[in-house]
DNA sequence: AAACTAACAGACAGGTCTGTCTACAATCAA
DNA sequence: TTGATTGTAGACAGACCTGTCTGTTAGTTT
């Protein structure tokens, strides 16, 4: 009996080499071959490696918006300052080692648009900005839509610099610009 | 006696190519077979794929670079309009068609740290943050290298969006925000 | 015990990738 | 005319890609 069942590790494995090597670069042979896996197996629990990506994608969406979620109610239970508080879980990733940036413009640089890869990446995008909208109509800012696109304009550029030099300024830096904007758009 | 050199098309087909598919999407058969050009000649003016990869960048970071110089420019003689103007670059970029995000940006994702293809991405966001530092400081900005990182944020953030939905709003959001961020930073 | 299930191991097919190679044609200068 | 340059055309090697297939092993259920 395995400790791990078989598709768990597929999905660990792909995860990992995934995001830290892109999708095209890694093929379905070095996934079996790390996760220790039959090709049979893989190929049962996922029919095709498009199948595997997207269900890579879904976790990484889960991750990813847990991670925005908690760092919000971090901040307390004012939406203001939630809204400035979600650029922790920002820092806290490009914190981390073996940070790549974005899983998902990552995914979608190599996607072509139309493709379920890509609209998984734009769905994604749409979610958080919707989430981040409800938090600035609850703290009251005058147009919660733009401030929204704003700051998730803030997220991703600070999401994309982080791919490219490890340092967490960008991180801060964007943190205290959503200050500025936030306070601005609430008490304006 | 052909009316454009090899070279040239070889180049202005890989551009086309890599900038809508990807650089792994795309090889260099297909590259030969567009630009109507014999394998060895290929082989002969870019010994391998990844010389015309970099080739490639330095052509977007030309063509970049120099949008973003004249967009800054018709904004007028003073820094502080600049740096509020260079993000008209932006919206005629977003609204353009095909469009598919920064070249450098979507190379990265493809490219391991360390790779030649990846250090000319750190290197190209490098150059644009320290001419927008150079326009912060003439701007009178009290923090010029915060100005600039906070700057670049919402440009690359911009330029990340764009990717995911064609809308320019992102390019005017982006804009407004800069135009907030700036006058703030220069007053206070 | 027999049947079923899940997993393992790995050969195989058909395609694509990069890069090298040979052979041939056109142009231009000495 | 001869030779150098630049190009075309396409076969080829060796690696890698996805996905299918056969066959084996171990544990569970009936």
């Amino acid at each position: 009996m395995p400790q791990v069942p078989a598709r768990q590790r597929i999905l660990d494995t792909a995860f990992r080499l995934f995001y830290s090597r892109g999708l095209r670069a890694v093929g379905v042979d070095l996934i079996i071959a790390e996760s220790g896996v039959a090709k049979a197996t893989f190929y049962k629990h996922f029919p095709s490696k498009e199948v595997l990506v997207l269900a890579y994608l879904d976790r990484v969406d889960d991750i990813w918006t847990g991670q925005l979620r908690a760092a919000a109610e971090a901040a307390g239970p004012d939406p203001a300052d939630q809204l400035v508080g979600l650029f922790d879980a920002l820092g806290t990733a490009c914190r981390r080692e073996g940070y790549r940036g974005c899983a998902f413009i990552n995914a979608a640089a190599e996607a072509e648009p139309g493709t379920p890869v890509h609209e998984r990446t734009v769905a994604h995008k749409l979610a958080v900005r919707s989430w981040v909208r409800d938090l600035a109509a609850g703290a009251g800012a005058a147009d919660p839509d733009g401030l929204a696109r704003t700051l998730t304009l803030l997220l991703d550029g600070g999401l994309a610099s982080g791919a490219l030099e490890a340092s967490p300024d960008a991180a801060t830096c964007a943190q205290e610009s959503a200050r500025v904007l936030v306070s601005a758009a609430v008490t304006g």
